[in-house]
DNA sequence: ATAACAAGTGAATCACGATTCAGTTTTTGT
DNA sequence: ACAAAAACTGAATCGTGATTCACTTGTTAT
């Protein structure tokens, strides 16, 4: 008898299956799911393409892992930002410039992960993603419900209207195409994303801050 | 010497184009552009494969025509509805419930019109389309500031973020699988797309109706 | 050193759907 | 009826990219 599976492999697998998803997540970032090809990652991350398949079932769970990972980030992010103290509307309003800051910075990703069309597979990825943010923005808004700071409302609608609106006034017709060639000063930037959690907060509160 | 076109002749192969049009048409409305294939569009027009190619250059050409007839057909009603007498506000919100309306009727076709990815070519025909949906907005946005019914803002932004609201909360989370699987009674309809309707003119007058 | 087994390789294969085109049918004017 | 010109047909071809697998290389225990 011989070998036997020892720590130093272990190690050694589980970093090429590391590398394997930075490069998957790198291309993505990059070009979207569409342009990610199992060919591309295994390139970038130096190793075969049938390597691949020793650490994946398949593209598809590949890129599920991908948008996972990809997805749980921001999601933290935002939770983060509506655990601050303070009334609702303004750590509302925080996350949600927060959202519109992280997705303007990197358009295609935010685009991959709220609308870009997907495998089956990954497509239930993103309706837990969804579900996830609808959670945080919605209890958010039932606190402000609660103390008074919000009028009574379906927080799940309204925090649906709040993702839709953001995602297609930054990745909408200010799209991927057109983020690559004109990209905005930053002080631009920063107005349109006021102007987008104004409108947001407005929805929500029914008055201007 | 001999065939000379004819008037016969030309009707005959317009009525083919047509037909090979409106089947297109169906198949998007049923399953997206995703799932329209060009051999299934034959078959429906009850045509050869080829017979496709004599009436059109490409796919792409024949369901960006089928786009811009979609497209037309709802930027149209939207038109109208803004066309009406009375105050901005009100005629938004008419226009807007309208939107909706017709999106939650043809979920699968207004996904593919608004968010659904395609090709090049598609998706040009997508920004046309979208700057038509913006000027109507717009344009009833800024009669509202000039009238006084609205507040100071940027229309094109706003119109954007109506848009998004509405795109995300009907065909978003309640996706076209959804829609399929559990179609809501009329009255929810009714009830989901006023309270879609109130958070938007919310947004734009910061006040509820 | 060697046997036993796992991990890695990448060219070959497969799947899928758009597109072509040689052959067939239809239409038209004489 | 016939020849010229389209229009139609659909099986064959092509392109693209995921997936496989026979083979090579690396690792471990004896």
């Amino acid at each position: 008898m011989a070998y036997r599976e020892t720590e130093k492999m272990r190690t050694r697998k589980a970093q090429v299956r590391q590398r394997i998803l930075d490069c998957a997540f790198a291309c993505v970032r990059q070009g979207g799911f569409q342009s990610a090809q199992v060919t591309q990652v295994a390139a970038s991350a130096e190793v075969a393409t049938g390597t691949i398949y020793r650490h994946f079932e398949s593209k598809e769970a590949l890129f599920a892992e991908v948008f996972r990972i990809a997805t749980q980030r921001e999601v933290d992010k935002v939770a983060e930002a509506l655990a601050t103290p303070g009334k609702a509307p303004d750590r509302l309003a925080t996350a949600l410039a927060l959202f519109a800051a992280r997705a303007m910075r990197g358009p295609t990703m935010a685009w991959a992960l709220i609308a870009e069309p997907i495998a089956p597979k990954v497509e239930e990825e993103r309706l837990i993603y969804r579900k996830a943010y609808a959670e945080q923005f919605e209890r958010a808004i039932m606190d402000g419900v609660a103390e008074g700071s919000l009028p009574a409302q379906d927080a799940r609608l309204t925090s649906t209207c709040l993702v839709g609106a953001i995602a297609e006034s930054l990745v909408g017709p200010l799209s991927p195409t057109q983020q690559a060639s004109n990209p905005l000063p930053d002080d631009l930037k920063q107005q349109l994303i006021d102007q987008i959690v104004g409108f947001c907060i407005q929805g929500l509160t029914g008055a201007r801050r």
